[in-house]
RNA sequence: GCGAACGUGGCGAAACUGGCAGACGCGCAGGACUUAGGAUCCUGUCCCUCACGGGGUGCGGGUUCAACUCCCGCCGUUCGCACCA
């Protein structure tokens, strides 16, 4: 019989589906697993093959956990709505209401055909108003809770999508889809006040107890939350309020010679003087016209104008002229600046082109007070303070903490930790969404839609494109619009905005659990098993965004007593990225791996090992067809193995030493290897024994069924077969993961290397453990050390057990 | 500019806490079996050299008996962030 994986795939999923194999009871599993991987958005073109690379990578782990006696939950869903369903659907002209199921179907093809362990009884679509209607429930949670709340923003118009984006959907002031230069527009936004949680999410990434997670995705997460420690600083001007200022480095403060004021800023019409008003008001206005791309871009000449206003530095107790500039954001700290030229390159690059004061007061170990500035000076190696009143001589840190002090004693400034992240605006102005559950009425204001009125259903839309009022497609829609008050029973109107898919990503995992419920968003019980996910794999590309927004829906949940955790996964692991011929893959390039074609072609379980074994999975690999055939050879000769110990059972004394110390290091090193996801070099593992096997002539039953099981979790049809042609009746995946007895591990006789002033000159063969003195002479006495020895003294012999002697000679 | 990761044969890659660089796989070369081979099996395969030997992990230094691994300085690639005060 020869290996046929397109007749023995089918069979096997088929007999999954009615076994119900992969469908583990949520409410009796013992040792619970929650193995979870980022849902796919079900687009038209199918599965890639990096969604197939991911999956898989995660399904092995699965599998081999359910192995090791877990029982193990692997679900999956389908993250369908959000503008890019949706601008898909008004390009090809067809309903996302009819597109979506359609995709969804032939998604479920393809993993079914990869052979992924999922958990179908639980599937999810995040359209579904079964889920959504809880997508809303959670935007209530937030809202009551106080972590809702709508305020008008400038926010990021993408006039091609014709909606608002996220900050976080703008790359480089372009819109990250469409790449169309984004706009800046006033609308009033729904926000969650996500910037709360800031200090708590970035605590938990150093916290091993709550998250393990790659180091790469917590550095993302890290910057992103951008905390930096400073001052805010009052400096006073005419009238009541002072400019207040926050700042990074508030020991340089005696050097800050102007100010600089954000165009938007609240107090510039009240300190702009007559004969600068016309220049302030028609600077300002450009600013507002401008859009958020050129307005951010870092490298652009400075531009500004003065108000006319003074400020006193508090410091120096001198008059700062202020200055407005579209270098200063409103957003982030105060919307204020005290500009110190000396040590600021942007202040700085201002100066100069301005003709303001300059002033040194940070000086390096080899400069002086007077040192002439010719760019902004950094901080180096011993710098000290200068022309900084009392303060000079101090160092910077040093000073950073007396200054701080001694402002915050006189009343005018304090120390304070900012973040860069911002409020998550939920907000879009589209279709493809679930509509936010609120209704505004004349007399009560915004009331919620009470949860028993969920799901606010997304009404049936011929026209759903999107126009550039600003306003949702759904405010065309009269008799969904206009609704009665739930507080009063007065006619009032429905939000029209929909959420972002973002928030939809933000809590699948717990309702995978319990799709089974249809009247809750996730049952108690099942949550106390089952959370946080023990594990979730998935792409880099969400290191931010989707895993920040559910962490903090979490906590949200959690504070509100919901959740037993406050982190939802417990390990994270990011996989690489999968190239195709060492190309970034893309339509535009032509070059796109389809999977279904390499299925047909070689079968789903050399697919899935070839991905495994093209690198290390949280590096990614190159895909080229070539390789393919190597794990297909792989499989069938132990497919042929398979066949030959039907026939042949030898008893363990006539197997040879050798490989049985293979075995069990081959065991152990596959269990290790799967445990650290380093599925490449499991698979090299076993081919090496399968190799010495071969070489050997060596068919024994014991071994091959070892080897069976531990390619299960990579070849899961195939390791079925084979189990069943070994003659069991289960599942390979009822069976145990193999077990070593770690004395087998190692031989007794080692190779040690025998080096001549640290050049590797021969080897010996020694039992294991033997001493320096034992090795020495056998050393000494071979041919080739000899020459290199021979009428030279000895100096120095460097002796490692097991593995080397390194004789030095003079 | 800032931050992170990385750089090893023709190619994808291995190498535990510093201890034989190139496991495993692809490809290639030679051979066997075949009517045939783009199937299968065997042998070989870092470079130079007939050999002895020498050189070799992006480049240049350093530490060490010993460096892919540690330290310093460059070069290059990729990915984030980017006027964040």
């Amino acid at each position: 019989m020869t290996y046929a994986p397109e007749t023995i795939e089918p069979k096997w999923q088929r007999r999954w589906a009615e076994r119900r194999t992969n469908e583990p009871d949520l409410d009796r599993a013992e040792r619970p697993f929650y193995n979870l991987m980022m849902f796919p958005y079900p687009s038209a073109e199918g599965l890639h093959v990096g969604n197939f690379y991911a999956f898989t990578g995660a399904d092995v782990f699965g599998r081999f956990m359910r192995l090791r006696g877990y029982t193990v939950f692997e679900p999956m869903g389908f993250d369908a709505f959000g503008i890019h369903s949706e601008n898909y659907a008004l390009k090809v002209g067809i309903h996302p209401g009819v597109l979506i199921p359609r995709n969804i179907q032939n998604f479920t093809r393809q993993l079914t055909a990869l052979g992924g362990m999922f958990d179908w009884k639980h599937v999810l679509a995040t359209t579904d108003p079964d889920y959504y209607r809880w997508t809303q429930w959670v935007f209530l949670q937030l809202y009551h809770a106080g972590k809702a709340y709508k305020k008008k923003a400038a926010v990021n118009w993408c006039p091609s999508c014709k909606t608002v984006l996220a900050n976080e959907q703008v790359e480089a002031g372009v819109c990250e889809r469409c790449k169309t230069p984004v706009e800046q527009r006033l609308l009033e936004q729904w926000f969650f006040k996500i910037t709360d949680y800031a200090e708590r999410l970035l605590a938990n990434l150093d916290d091993k107890s709550k998250m393990d997670w790659s180091a790469t995705t917590t550095t993302a997460q890290r910057n992103w939350l951008g905390r930096s420690t400073g001052a805010e600083i009052d400096f006073a001007v005419e009238g009541p309020d002072p400019i207040r200022v926050f700042t990074t480095r508030p020991d340089t403060i005696f050097g800050a010679t102007f100010m600089v004021l954000a165009p938007e800023h609240p107090l510039v019409d009240r300190i702009t003087t007559a004969t600068q008003r016309s220049a302030v008001d028609a600077y300002r206005k450009a600013a507002a016209a401008q859009d958020v791309v050129s307005r951010k871009v870092g490298d652009k000449e400075k531009t500004g104008v003065f108000t006319g206003g003074h400020a006193t530095n508090p410091a120096t107790g001198r008059q700062i002229p202020i200055w407005i500039a579209d270098y200063v954001l409103m957003e982030y700290g105060t919307g204020a600046i005290m500009a110190v030229p000396g040590h600021d390159e942007r202040d700085f690059a201002f100066a100069t082109r301005f003709g303001l004061d300059l002033v040194r007061v940070v000086a390096g170990p080899d400069e002086t007070e007077s040192t002439p500035l010719t760019e902004a000076a950094a901080e180096v190696e011993g710098s000290r303070l200068v022309n900084s009143g009392d303060f000079s001589g101090r160092t910077v840190a040093d000073g950073t903490t007396a200054i701080v002090g001694w402002l915050e004693s006189r009343g005018v400034g304090k120390g304070v930790v900012k973040f860069r992240l911002y409020d998550w605006c939920i907000s879009r102005q589209r279709y493809w969404g679930p509509p936010i559950p609120i209704i505004y009425c004349g007399d009560c204001g915004p009331v919620p839609v009470p949860e028993k009125d969920l799901p606010v259903q997304l009404p049936e839309l011929e026209d759903f494109r999107p126009d550039d009022s600003g306003v949702s497609p759904l405010a065309r829609h009269k008799e969904w619009y206009h609704v009665a008050c739930p507080k009063c029973g007065k006619e009032g109107r429905r939000e029209t905005d929909v959420s972002d898919t973002f928030l939809d990503s933000a809590w699948y995992f717990l309702r995978y659990l319990s799709t089974d419920f249809a009247d809750r968003p996730f049952d108690q019980t099942r949550v106390r098993k089952w959370f946080p996910v023990a594990q979730y794999i998935g792409g880099n590309e969400h290191a931010v965004l989707h895993l920040l927004y559910a962490r903090f829906v979490t906590m949200v949940l959690h504070d509100l007593g919901l959740l037993p955790a406050e982190e939802p996964f417990r390990r994270f692991r990011a996989h690489g990225l999968i190239v195709k011929d060492g190309a970034k893959m893309s339509k535009s390039r032509g070059n796109v791996v389809v999977p279904d074609e390499y299925i047909a072609k070689w079968g789903a379980d050399t697919l899935r090992m070839f991905l495994m074994f093209l690198g290390p999975f949280e590096e990614g690999g190159d895909f080229r067809d070539a390789g393919l055939i190597g794990p297909r050879r792989f499989l069938e000769r132990l497919w042929d193995l398979v066949g030959q110990c039907e026939r042949r059972t030898l008893t363990g004394e006539e197997i040879h030493r050798d490989i049985v110390v293979k075995w069990n290091a081959t065991k152990k090193k596959v269990t290790h290897d799967l445990e650290t996801l380093g599925y490449n070099t499991a698979i090299a593992a076993m081919m090496e024994l399968l190799n010495a096997m071969r070489d050997s002539n060596c068919a024994e039953r014991q071994i091959v069924k070892d080897l069976v099981v531990m390619v299960a979790p990579f070849a899961p049809h195939f390791a079925e077969e084979c189990w069943e042609r070994l003659g069991y009746p289960t599942s390979v995946f009822d069976a145990k993961w193999p077990i070593w007895d770690e004395a087998l591990t190692i031989d007794h006789v080692v190779e040690i290397v025998v080096q001549v002033n640290g050049k590797t000159r021969s080897t010996v063969r020694s039992p294991r453990g033997a001493v320096q003195d034992a090795v020495l002479p056998r050393a000494l006495a071979d041919d080739t050390v000899k020459r290199f020895t021979e009428g030279r003294e000895v100096r120095k012999v460097i002796f490692v057990k097991d593995r080397l002697i390194n004789i030095v000679v003079g």
